[in-house]
DNA sequence: GTCCAGGGCCTAC
DNA sequence: GTAGGCCATGGA
């Protein structure tokens, strides 16, 4: 059977278990660019809380980032690990868009998809998923995201490697996928929604003891 | 107490 | 070019 049609199976199928994810949660651009950099490595529940704390203290748009400093944003991000370093990327990427869109998000995104994305992994403290999460959540472009569970889930499936780079899993997926930017959206919300609750630790090896639940639901998946 | 989250950078080889 | 260390909270 071709990738593109098992990706399709896929889709449908997590469609018709868990619905419409809605995603990103954020109310706005900014809120979905700060969630985007806060939530690197650490569970969504961390940065909610920090999101939260930053919108009680008016911190919670870039141009409130921008005219802060990292002494006032780190104690309200603590909840998310790695704060320091954070705060830092924060500034980061809003010093980058001061310099180069005049702190204007809108004009930021009607930049060239590509070209933008290059810009964006310049700026320090930005990578790829962060990269590519900023350009279909915030921005609504056609690029899909990859992430850990993305490799995870489609690796024990057979349908990609474990080795590949990211690039190569990005190609991958929007080679057999119709360019179409709510099916990108949902279909990474639905992965990750799915990623959540299978083994993280050892995928399928013998230790885990969430082996049958894996093996259970990767077989519902790929039926 | 232990383990690990929706990463990315830096250093050493 | 790439493997491995670092960052240093909070929930299970």
């Amino acid at each position: 059977m071709k990738s593109s049609v098992i990706l399709e199976i896929i889709y449908k199928k997590l469609l018709k278990a868990f619905h419409h994810r809605n995603w990103w949660p954020g109310d706005t651009a900014d809120e979905i660019i700060i969630g985007a950099i806060l939530t690197q490595n650490v569970s969504w529940n961390n940065v909610e809380k920090a999101i939260e704390n930053l919108k009680q203290h008016n911190l919670c748009t870039i141009e409130q980032i921008h005219h802060s400093n990292m002494e006032k944003i780190t104690p309200h991000i603590r909840s998310t690990f790695y704060f320091n370093e954070k705060a830092k990327k924060l500034k980061n990427f809003t010093e980058f868009l001061y310099t180069h869109y005049n702190g204007d998000v809108c004009k930021m995104f009607q930049t060239t998809t590509w070209t933008l994305r290059k810009q964006l992994l310049q700026i320090k403290g930005i990578g790829e998923e962060t990269a590519d999460s900023i350009l279909l959540y915030a921005g609504e472009k056609p690029v899909f995201v990859i992430d850990a569970y993305t490799k995870r889930i489609f690796s024990r499936i057979g349908l990609t490697k474990p080795d590949w780079s990211y690039t190569e899993y990005q190609q991958f997926f929007m080679e057999n996928l119709p360019e179409d930017i709510g099916l990108y959206n949902d279909f990474h919300a639905q992965i990750v929604n799915l990623g959540k609750s299978i083994c993280r630790i050892k995928p399928l090896c013998d230790e885990c003891p969430l082996n049958n639940f894996c093996e259970k639901k990767l077989i519902y998946l790929t039926k």
